[in-house]
DNA sequence: TGCAAAATAGCACGAGCGTTCTATTTTGAA
DNA sequence: TTCAAAATAGAACGCTCGTGCTATTTTGCA
């Protein structure tokens, strides 16, 4: 039937093609997408929490959300695309409740405990509802493409704060400054992991507690 | 149909299980089926290592070793099945490439120090191959079934084992006694999980002679 | 050498996947 | 209140998956 219907061909400079910002706070202005996104992102991070980005699945989505497949796909355009909008968002999450938190303590020692600290009180969480960082990195440790990317990046900034972290306490004498920052990173990294690993996966008591006694012997030990 | 043969993993020698003893070496009396399925667990273990255990598909299976889907199905039944032989054979490796070398070593340091030097060989060469006792791990660590019971009963036989080296050490008197077995353990085991991590996802270098820096001032801290 | 049993192949099934295309509803500025 | 644009739904596609059936080939003792 009368599908001929004729496009309106306006000039080549087309309009602003994501429309204007959302101005997110204050409701108006805000388009409904904007939000709708959100949900989904949340949702999926949820999900990606505990059966790992690559069980992640636009079906199951639509599901969770109450939406159609079809409209659940396109906000992202592709599940790579997805994947990736669950990174970022997990990357703000982690930054919000590990980072940012431990710039109101003392440069040195007293900051690198804070983010210590709010590390363990992030992965005791992720003991229950598991962590992309630590399933995304076995997913895709030989799958080359941008979700890797993206997931290398962010995992590397954070690294790089820890180093820089440990480089400020030499600065401030909390340290030895013989000490390596690579090193001590290595080590603290080390204690996350298996604390992952053993109380999640092996379902071990008393796995917290090593996490922290092994961190202040790292203390400990490099202490000038 | 189909037998269920739940074999004990954690066993040390186990004795052969349905048709007759097949007398491996001499060919004869060597049913062909036998011979298969080993080519077929040694593929999947080669395929397992690299995409996980969750990405193996009796069909890539199938193609890998030449035969059909329903061929490589027949010798066991169930994905279920094949992932658990895949997990028994990755364990006898371990056992026999890890484990049995360093029992030739002393009771003590030195075997404890023997047993993390062949696991750091391993983690090595598993740096480009990938590891099942990792990828497994954050594949299985929330969902409940006989290959997660398979997986976690086989880290668990290797980590008792590494907790009784660092006991026997004690005995010894070459480590403190004062010290703790688990946490010792804990210390190394979060030393090879970074030195995957870092090494095998960010592609960082360094990252063995950092895993190995930190098991010898674990060993220093800990001497009497 | 014969012949049951074991091993393997061929085929089909139902389900779930990401994605595309088109139609419909909802939104929000003019 | 209007109406283009944005958001969402619906249906279909080609693909791969594990698994179940039935045939065919191969094996290895009698």
């Amino acid at each position: 039937m009368h599908t001929m219907t004729v496009r309106h061909i306006t000039s080549l400079s087309q309009a602003p093609q994501v429309p204007q910002a959302p101005d997110d706070g204050s409701g108006r202005t805000l388009m409904k997408g904007r939000q709708t996104k959100a949900t989904i992102v949340n949702a999926a991070l949820g999900l990606a929490s505990q059966i790992g980005l690559e069980g992640l699945s636009i079906g199951a989505l639509a599901e969770v959300t109450g939406m159609s497949k079809s409209g659940v796909f396109a906000h992202f355009g592709s599940r790579e695309e997805l994947q990736i909008s669950v990174i970022r968002e997990y990357h703000d999450q982690f930054e919000s409740e590990v980072f940012y938190p431990a710039l109101s303590c003392a440069r040195g020692l007293p900051r690198l405990q804070s983010l210590f600290d709010n590390w363990m009180q992030r992965t005791t969480t992720e003991i229950d509802s598991g962590c992309i960082y630590i399933s995304g990195a076995v997913e895709f440790d030989d799958r080359p493409g941008s979700v890797r990317d993206a997931l290398a990046s962010s995992v590397n900034t954070w690294q790089n704060a820890l180093q820089r972290s440990v480089a400020q306490a030499q600065d401030e004498k909390h340290l030895n400054s013989k000490a390596d920052p690579l090193q001590v990173a290595f080590e603290i990294h080390g204690l996350i992991l298996a604390l992952h690993y053993e109380a999640r996966f092996l379902r071990n008591p008393g796995a917290a507690d090593r996490a922290r006694k092994g961190f202040s012997e790292i203390v400990a030990r490099n202490q000038v």
